[in-house]
DNA sequence: TCAAAAGTGTTGTCCGTACACCCATGA
DNA sequence: TCATGGGTGTACGGACAACACTTTTGA
């Protein structure tokens, strides 16, 4: 099958941190081993990727089968390749993060026979011991997320279509892990030009109800990424 | 040798984007390649990755292979896993960057027996073709490099200990293309209070001798690194 | 003395920050 | 009517951008 340097054989994976952002806590999906090693801990879901696929394809192919959800925001980050980073041999994996809307999800398929359930965790609420290194890939991956989340949109990848200005700066807050003005933070982001306002308002809460806007990717298109600071 | 899932095995590989700043000049390291496939086309220096070695071990090990330098900043910034990037069969690569200082290297040893040549390129007249997919390679890297130049003192790798403010200027005007106010790039370089003036001068020159400065790292370590935003 | 690059300040504008009270709503 | 969070404006200071001339040096 590979007729280079059969000598030189490794196996690669992919590993996912899926973060979730829901009632105001920041959350990703940790799936249960159901074989060795590390049985019985939690781990990021991931998979060993086959000769004949792409490893972009492998990560969508792994969030669509534990979530059922497609078109995800999802980009990889680092590569951990010590030699001794998996107890039974070379193992070099990809890791990816993904960022998606937990109330789009019907429920959790953890279809591959290594995990037994899956499940979310608050980032800041994990189990104290995950599985391989997935606690430095955790610690890397959350560390790129909050550098993202200062010059590019990715807040609303996390948040539904329709979300109030709290909404969107409890989420910075949680990320950013720090309080943010609330004047500030509302004038720095109608500013941006990026926020539709709709005609809509929060429902079932028993306070005043906050308008709603949505994420205007076209006037966000218009700028130059770059140009934009989100959240300081 | 892999005890997990035999079917599943594949090549990986490092690719390595070396780049050196030469008499106003932002250049990349080539190699010519003596093999199929792509004989005789120019690559970006790389070599495959034994199962028994870590992946930055790798990367560092060609950079001093090819230029005899160490310890020298570099990262990875890109995995390159699609199923047909290598005619012969499935590699996946690492991309990694390197900043060396060029005038550092006595020469250069391209002891692959892959290659035939090394040599610099201006990474504005690079041959029009690239071995693979190195062309993309080499495009997804320099974008990393132009984005980190903004936020993290990566300038001073590429430039030579002592250096005038003149010197870094152009660097971050060929980094960022695009020309730089004079007295706002030297008012705003010289209130960081990162750069440490030094007694010298240049010399050799036919014009009034610039000032030298160097990089204090120590002031720049008290500094939060996410505060600075260079070359704006 | 000429050419070539070094070196130097001021001003206006914009952005970030600090800060506290009234409003609307449902229970 | 009360509790809860929604929504709003102003004033200060710091950073950035625009802009042109004098100084030094070696050839």
């Amino acid at each position: 099958m590979n007729p280079i340097l059969p000598q030189f054989e490794s196996v690669f994976s992919i590993d996912c941190l899926i973060f979730g952002f829901d009632e105001g806590e920041l959350k990703i999906l940790l799936i249960e081993r159901n074989e060795e090693p590390f049985k019985d801990l939690w781990a990021l879901p991931g998979y060993l990727v086959g000769n004949d696929e792409g490893i972009s394809h492998a990560a969508e192919r792994i969030l669509y089968e534990l979530t059922g959800l497609r078109d995800i925001f999802m980009d990889q980050f680092y590569v951990f390749g010590e030699v001794d980073r998996h107890p039974q041999g070379r193992v070099v994996t990809v890791a990816y993060y993904a960022l998606i809307r937990i109330n789009g999800i019907k429920d959790l398929k953890p279809v591959t026979s290594f995990a037994k359930s899956a499940s979310w965790y608050n980032i800041n609420n994990l189990p104290e011991i995950l599985a391989f290194d997935h606690r430095s890939i955790f610690d890397k991956g959350f560390e790129k997320i909050k550098q993202k989340i200062s010059y590019e949109p990715i807040a609303f990848e996390l948040l539904p279509e329709k979300f109030s200005l709290t909404q969107l700066q409890n989420l910075y807050e949680v990320i950013l892990n720090k309080k943010l003005d609330k004047r500030n933070f509302r004038k720095k982001m109608l500013n941006y030009g990026i926020l539709k306002e709709l005609d809509e308002k929060e429902k079932g809460v028993s306070y005043r109800a906050a308008k709603l806007y949505r994420f205007d990717r076209r006037k966000y298109a218009k700028l130059f990424k770059n140009e934009l600071t989100f959240g300081k």
